[in-house]
RNA sequence: GGCGCGUUGGUCAAGGGGUUAAGACGCUUCCCUUUCACGGAAGAGUCACGGGUUCGAUUCCCGUACGUGCUACCA
């Protein structure tokens, strides 16, 4: 059975946004589509990115989508601890393990010292800066300095690092789920830094490290990981074993609609879109930046069209249930190649989706965003007629308000100029005539009311059709909505009245 | 700079040695509707460039260009 993981940085900025999401989307599809289990990690290994809350929001935003990811996998369960911090000593025995078996080494080397290295490689024309094979025998550490020197250094309490050892002139590779067989030449990694001198571990050391305790089976992460690769190559082979190694997909990434680069934060600042699934409050700035929910997407039509931008089924079946995705999932239809955002796209999505589910669906969302505009729904009969007459309008769930707000509350402005230059007594003469008409009905339908509306322009020789645009201004205010005498019936006899008579009194000024 | 990855209309993309190179979004026009939308019909618009290989290349190979990522004691 697989066991595939998907590895979230602890910030909203590194996991959450449309990338992130659709990592953990693609991972949770293949998941389900082989019967595995889906794990969430959130890491803690950098503590000066770590964002108060984050851990929180994102199982919120998973929860909104309908991603089953149960906390506890970070909370609980054989695997725990989960915390990097928590995890400290095993990282360290790990590298210590590499030390001891010639695959890693520890460093003594300052920020200042090592910068001071790249500055004269720079000045010496040198194409490469990599701490490696051809430079470590220059530097402070364990490899070029006496045994004893290193134990005293580490003794006298020197803050060192451990770095793994890359050997020269090698190649090592991978087969990748997406792009096939990646090859890389030893010559061009450096010796990353595994243990880093406060004792916590990089993410190349604990991704390892976690694979492996954890049993991870496969692990999709964004193609920025693909350099590092080779990196965690290495340390499966000294560590665990390359045949043990978990399969990789490197997913492609998510780019600017406009102009060049990966998808970011700002762009959706700058070109008025979301970038995050949901509202994120930044605890220190108490900055919002906005979600697709909030701005009234569907999670249906969030995943959706997360899910093909970068994948297709190769059919043309644009709108997926989540299940439907399950099914026609695979990952060697996955793009090698970025994809633009394209937020017309994304919308469009959202309103296929609103058509396609039932308004109970989605009913309770649009009654807080009508409850936000003082609009209290009180009669659910009839707010879901509502809803099912003007959702086929609504391409965001926040549409609602001005779709729906006209069958809760009267107008109080009117389209005046487009009736006022064709307005005459007669036209006020048949509404008088028509009130009255109404008034004595009974059976307050629209089809009926159409007939008479119909007859009585036809008894005052007035062609129904100049008629009926200034009964919908009248109704609604202006020049929108559903057929009118839907309207007129949904909100009933006496409000009809009432809406006409206060109409006529401004068309007649 | 070095290294990796990529490149089919404005965008998402199917396809893959011989095709009129699907489809969707967006855009334009028309129909429907005397509203707005939906829906329907049409239209404009594409294989980055240069060399090979081949009877034939958008498809395979090599270069170039462009894009993008990495090049941290960040992930």
């Amino acid at each position: 059975m697989s066991k595939v993981r998907v590895r979230f940085a602890p910030s909203p900025t590194g996991g959450l946004h449309l990338g992130g999401v659709r990592t953990v989307l693609y991972n949770y599809l293949f998941a389900k589509k082989n019967d595995g289990d889906f794990i969430v990690r959130v890491e803690d290994t950098d503590q000066s990115r770590f964002v108060q809350g984050a851990e929180e929001y994102i199982f919120k935003c998973l929860k909104w989508c309908e991603i089953e990811a149960d906390e506890s996998v970070v909370k609980g369960g054989p695997y725990a601890p989960y915390r990097q911090s928590e995890r400290k000593n095993l990282y360290k025995e790990y590298a210590e393990k590499l030390v001891a078996e010639g695959h890693a080494y520890y460093a003594f080397d300052t920020p200042e010292e090592i910068e001071a290295m790249r500055e004269r490689r720079k000045a010496e024309g040198n194409a490469s800066l990599q701490y490696d094979a051809g430079k470590r025998l220059k530097m402070n550490n364990s490899l070029r300095l006496l045994p004893e020197e290193t134990s005293d250094l580490i003794a006298a309490g020197k803050p060192y690092v451990i770095r793994i050892k890359v050997e020269a002139n090698s190649t090592i590779s991978f087969t990748d789920m997406i792009r096939g067989e990646i090859t890389f030449d030893t010559n061009n990694v450096d010796d990353k830094v595994l243990l880093k001198a406060d004792g916590m571990p990089t993410y190349h050391l604990a991704v390892v490290v976690d694979d492996f305790l954890m049993k991870i089976t496969h692990a999709f992460r964004g193609e920025e990981w693909l350099p590092s690769a080779p990196v965690h190559l290495l340390l499966w082979k000294h560590l665990f074993g390359i045949e043990n190694m978990p399969e990789w997909a490197h997913l492609p990434l998510i780019l600017k609609p406009d102009g060049n680069g990966k998808l970011s934060k700002r762009d959706g600042d700058r070109l008025g879109f979301p970038v995050y699934a949901m509202d994120w409050t930044d605890p220190k700035t108490s900055d919002v930046t906005k979600g697709f929910k909030e701005l009234g997407f569907l999670p249906e039509a969030f995943l959706n069209m997360l899910a093909m931008l970068g994948w297709n089924p190769g059919t043309e079946q644009e709108v997926f249930t989540i299940d439907e995705m399950i099914d026609a999932f695979s990952m060697d239809r996955v793009h090698k190649g970025g994809a633009k955002f394209d937020f017309e796209k994304a919308k469009w999505f959202n309103h296929q989706w609103i058509q396609k589910l039932p308004a109970t669906h989605y009913s309770e969302r649009v009654k807080n965003i009508l409850a936000q505009k003082d609009i209290i729904i009180d009669d659910e009969k009839y707010f879901s007629n509502v809803l099912e007459l003007v959702k086929g309008r609504c391409t965001l769930l926040t549409d609602f308000y001005e779709q729906a707000g006209y069958f809760y509350k009267a107008p109080i402005t009117w389209d005046v100029a487009s009736v006022k230059t064709k307005w005459n007594t007669d036209k006020n003469d048949f509404f008088t005539a028509f009130i009255s008409k109404i008034n004595s009905v009974e059976n307050f339908e629209a089809t009926t009311m159409e007939l008479y509306f119909k007859e009585l322009a036809t008894e005052k020789n007035i062609k129904p059709g100049d008629l009926q645009m200034p009964l919908r201004v009248m109704l609604v205010g202006a020049k929108f909505g559903p057929g009118v005498f839907e309207i007129a019936a949904t909100i009933g006899k006496q409000e009809t009245i009432n809406r006409i008579e206060k109409a006529l009194a401004i068309f007649n000024q």
